[in-house]
Parts: structure tokens; C-alpha cells; sequence
DNA sequence: CTGAAAGCGCTTACAG
DNA sequence: CTGAAAGCGCTTACAG
């Protein structure tokens, strides 16, 4: 049987008020004897007491929990976000009830109903949805703060953390200039998205910045997925104007274009230099290896959580998003013109 | 203000014992007029109600939720046991708490501490520890029923669910063979793990059903990290009798060979033939393409899933450990010298 | 210094 | 067919 504040009162012949009050250190406060204290903490040590965190909660109505609903946790992008995650919650006493969107609406909308039966204190999303009408809907009775992580939408109000997508991207180019490429080709992942957006947005100012014309043929894609890679890859290929190196919008845009690479045996990176979003354990050892912008996620998550952690304890905080700056880890992929 | 039965029960008229009985389905059961069942049924839905889980909990003992530790959220190995387990959970109306023991047995133990506070009604663990004493003496008085996953260990009687260690390197060494090779070396991951031991039973079983005999210089390496590739693969190397093969214990000790073999200007496969357990996306784009020994994790979450939830539905089930076979993945890494 | 009581939101055996 | 009551394990304002 396990002790229950009701056992040890019975056992120890004093009231449950006065065993919570010493075993809550509030022993002090209360001005409750040494004797007791020492009697109750002793027995409670002695049966192996361990508080009741439902009952904990129910009564408090505060549950110590938070939620955090990602497109798909078996993407090391979003699992290494958890672990910082869970890392900071953990730290601060908090624990994660961890859901999977699957990158499907309907399953994103069946687990913020979950986190709010279970009456989390705040959840971290990163959206499938584009909607922030959508969103607002969800959220207005909740009565729960939220805050959006890597993926985040206007027309909704809620606090984000993400990467700089802008400057990622134009950093990327820039770079690329400098290496001595005019012919840069852009493979983008969902253009619903806004972190496409900004990255299209940094790819386009940092040819202009630098007198390069834009040729609208050279951008393309839709979707952050492999196969996208794949065929937007072998589409470039066919322009008149060949791009002479490729910025990827992800990994596994990446992974597709070194597919397509492959059978269509590039000679890499003098044919092709490419530079992709998101780094990855294996980009040394591929060949060519690969220069990535690499997005600190690590941060990100850490900063996603004592961001929701501040908005449970007071719901103030002006304009409190975020944006973490990537940083483009140089390899082999780059070829040099110059 | 959220609805509650209570809110719910005086804004109708109607006791909250009522309520609850419609708005569980058990109207029948109870012969409530169809009257009151709509009526209820109708309010509930216009106000929005949703139940209270941690009040449900508290008094049902039953949480509907599962603890999930896990050494390294962060490895894909591990991130897409996680998916997977959370697939199956959330389809049987389960939430996952996801925990991060990092390798440490002190944050392992937290978490238990956690978990068992919380009330969840099952754990599914990946244990740091070696010592099954250890886990003994934490889980005795917790009675709640525990399953381990990937890891396991002997001297306790909790239910595993793992991969065919044995013959995933049996398999290995028995396809290396085939190819021709006669002198093949094996880097370990930590000895203390049984999964260790049992690859090592396989290579060395594999070895002697071909006839070949062992040579103890060439199995070395006491760990999973990529140090320990990259440290053993030197020293392998200085050998009289050099591998033409070599097996590596996980991924990350493969990515230390690799390292040291582009140090060394090796030619692979020629100069030296690699095959490594755990499948990777990036296998496929690495110089030379990785054969790899994939574990198929994906099986082994659904699977432990549906072990612990087994076990809260009845203590009883015999022996229900489990052993998931391996597949090896054949690509580019291994020369034929036939 | 400490206890009795009420309440967090639910469910269910007991009555009628 | 439905209500009143007790209880899940906790905490805290109120008394004394």
C-alpha cells in the first residue's frame, strides 16, 4: 500500500493539514514543533512517501506539465528541439507530454484537445497549419498560453522562436557571391509557409544587394521533402541558364538533389556547388561534404521553453518572439570560382 | 469560465452524478430519459465541455498516460522508437510523459521518481544501468508494470522488447564471409550491455561455423560514441593482421571509422570493407554508399507499446519478451574478393 | 502550534 | 429514471 498524506496522519496521529504543511517545508510558517517536524519527516523518509502529483494538481489546478506537439519527432530537426526541450522543462520541474502531429491537421487538432483535457499549464507547438484564423479559434478558450516554434503564422498573436530564416538565406548567398556564383538556383519548401517565405525573401535581397538579376526560373519547388529535391533538381538542370550552385531549403531537398546528382553522375561540386538548410551528423562524410546553415535548434528549444515558462507565470511579456541567427558551417560542397 | 459537470449541473437543474452518466455514454445503462440525454447533450456541446483528465484520474487511480524514458531523444535511433511508440499510444487514447535520462543514471532515476509521482500507469525504459539489482530495488514498491526497449538486462523479471542482437551480427559477419572476407574486425559498443554481448556471441559463432578462427586483437572498442570508432579503427589498423572487413556496432562508431579512414586516405571498400548496424538516411549519399544492419525500431516502439499496454490491462502475460530481427541493407561498403 | 472543514472535478454505490 | 453522498489525495483559509 502506498502512503498517502491520509496513511501517515492516521499512523502518526496527527492531522493530514499539519503532515502536508511540514512535508511542503512549511514547517516555519506555521510554527509547527521541532518534535513533530522531526516525527512526521522521519516516518514519511521511513514508508517511502511520494506526494500524489494528480492530486497535486487537481487541487492547484496547475499541473507542472507542459505540452509540445512537433510534425514528426523521428526528424532529428525536431527530436535534438525536444531533447533542449525536456532538458529546460526538467530542469525547472516541469515535465513534457510529448504528441505527434505526423505533419496531419486533424491529428495536430486531436492533440491540443488532448493537452487541454489534461490541463497542461502551456504548450509549444510547431504548426502543420497555415491558417492563423484557424489557430485562433482553437486557442481563444483554451485559456492556456501557447507559443509557436520554428514554424509560426500572422494573423495570430502568438509568441514564437524560430530561426531567421531572412538571414539564413542571405548569408547563404552572399557567401555564395563570394565564392564567385551569379547562377544561383533556389529550392524551396512549402510556400505556404512563412519561414519560406523569409527565406525567399533573404535569397532575393542578397542577389539584389549584389546587382545579381533575379531569374524566376531558377526558384522552384514546394515542399521540404526529398522527392521535391529530386525533381526540382533535375528540372534546373534543363534551364537554359544553368545554375552553377543550389541552395536547399532543408536536408531532405538536399538529399533529393544529391540523388538526382548522382544518376545523373554531376561531378560534384565542380558541376554543382550546393548549400543546403539543416545540418546533419553525416555532412562530413558524404561526398562531396556538405556545407549546411546550420539552425541552432538546440536554442531553440531551450528559448521556446523559458519562453512558455514565463508566460505561465505571468501572462506579460511584449512581443516576446524570437529569432535565433543560423550559422553556415563551411565544407567541401562550395566549389570555388575565383 | 470552463464548464464543469458542476456548472453544467445547476445551469440545468440537474445533479452532476447525471451528467457524468450521460456524457459517458451510459445513459442506457442507467435508463435516463431521453429527455435529460438531450438536453445534456446539447448544453455540453454548446458550452464547449470538455472533462477535467486529472480530476478523471484522481479518482479512476488510472491516468491513461505512459512514461517513455529514453537515453538521447536527440538520436534518430531513439526519436523514431518515440514516433512510433506515440503512434500506437494516442490510437489507444494514451499520452506519452517523454523523459531524457541523457546517459546518466542520476536523471534515470529522477525520472522513475517523476514518472511514478505522476501516476502514469506504465513504463517503457531504455535503461542507462547495468545492475539489474538496481532496477529491482526502484521498481518493487512503485507497482506499476515496466518494459524495457532496445536494452535490457538479466537478474530482473521486467519484459524487453530488443532487437535479434545475436543474429543481426551473425548475419553481418555471415554476408561479410560470403563476399570472401576472411579477417574481419569488430568494434564494440559498451561491453556491460547484454546487446553487446549478444553480437558479440553472434560475430564470434559466425566466425567458427565458417571455420575461421577468432582472433582477439581484432574485437576492441567499449562504447557507442563515435570516439570509440574513430579510436579503434586506428588501432585496428596497426595490426599484423589487418581486417579486410570491419563491423561497427552502431552508427556513431561508424562515422568515427570513416573519419579515420579519410585521415588515412584510405580507398574504401578496397582498401577496407565496412558494414555497421543501424540504418541511417545519409547512408546512401556517404562515399562509399554504407552497408548497414538496420534495426528496425520502428517495430520495436509499436511493439513495446503494446507490451506495457498488455500489461496495465493484466498483470499476467508469460514471458511476453520479445526479439525483433534485423535486416541488413546491402549497398556499397563492402568489396567482394571473390 | 495544530486540527477540522471545504473544495479541486470527477464517478459510482446506494437509495428511492 | 435521478439525486445525495462519499471519496480519489491533496492544500489552505479559518479557528483556536
Amino acid at each position: 500500500m502506498k502512503a498517502s498524506l491520509k496513511s501517515i496522519a492516521k499512523d502518526l496521529n496527527i492531522s493530514p493539514g499539519t503532515i502536508s504543511r511540514v512535508l511542503n517545508g512549511k514547517a516555519k510558517e506555521y510554527r509547527i514543533s521541532e518534535a513533530t517536524v522531526k516525527r512526521v519527516k522521519a516516518y514519511a523518509q521511513k514508508v517511502g512517501y511520494t506526494p500524489n502529483l494528480v492530486a497535486k494538481s487537481l487541487q492547484a489546478s496547475k499541473s507542472f506539465t507542459i505540452g509540445l506537439i512537433l510534425p514528426d519527432i523521428s526528424n532529428p530537426f525536431f527530436s535534438t528541439m525536444a531533447k533542449h526541450i525536456e532538458q529546460q522543462a526538467s530542469a525547472m520541474h516541469y515535465s513534457i507530454l510529448l504528441m505527434d502531429s505526423d505533419e496531419q491537421l486533424e491529428k495536430e487538432t486531436k492533440a491540443l484537445q488532448q493537452l487541454y483535457s489534461r490541463k497542461v499549464d502551456g504548450i509549444i507547438l510547431c504548426p502543420v497549419g497555415f491558417e492563423g484564423s484557424h489557430y485562433k479559434e482553437q486557442f481563444k478558450d483554451m485559456g492556456i498560453p501557447v507559443v509557436f516554434v520554428d514554424r509560426y503564422l500572422k494573423g495570430i498573436d502568438v509568441p514564437f522562436v524560430s530561426s531567421n530564416n531572412y538571414k539564413g538565406a542571405y548569408d547563404a548567398v552572399e557567401f555564395l557571391i563570394q565564392k564567385g556564383h551569379k547562377t544561383i538556383g533556389l529550392i524551396q519548401g512549402d510556400q505556404k509557409l512563412l519561414t519560406v517565405n523569409e527565406r525567399e525573401k533573404g535569397f532575393k535581397e542578397a542577389l539584389q544587394d549584389y546587382n545579381i538579376s533575379f531569374n524566376a526560373n531558377l526558384l522552384l519547388g514546394n515542399g521540404f521533402n526529398e522527392e521535391n529535391g529530386y525533381v526540382s533538381m533535375l528540372q534546373l538542370l534543363k534551364e537554359k541558364n544553368k545554375p552553377t550552385a543550389i541552395l536547399c531549403m532543408s536536408n531532405q531537398i538536399c538529399m533529393g538533389v544529391l540523388k538526382a546528382a548522382k544518376e545523373l553522375q554531376l561531378n560534384l561540386p565542380q558541376d554543382l556547388s550546393i548549400i543546403s538548410f539543416d545540418e546533419n551528423p553525416y555532412a562530413e562524410y558524404i561526398t562531396p561534404s556538405l556545407t549546411t546553415i546550420k539552425q541552432h535548434n538546440d536554442k531553440m528549444g531551450a528559448k521556446a521553453f523559458n519562453l512558455i515558462y514565463d508566460l505561465i507565470q505571468d501572462q506579460k511579456s511584449e512581443d516576446p518572439s524570437f529569432l535565433i541567427d543560423t550559422e553556415i558551417i563551411e565544407r567541401g560542397s562550395i566549389f570555388d570560382l575565383l
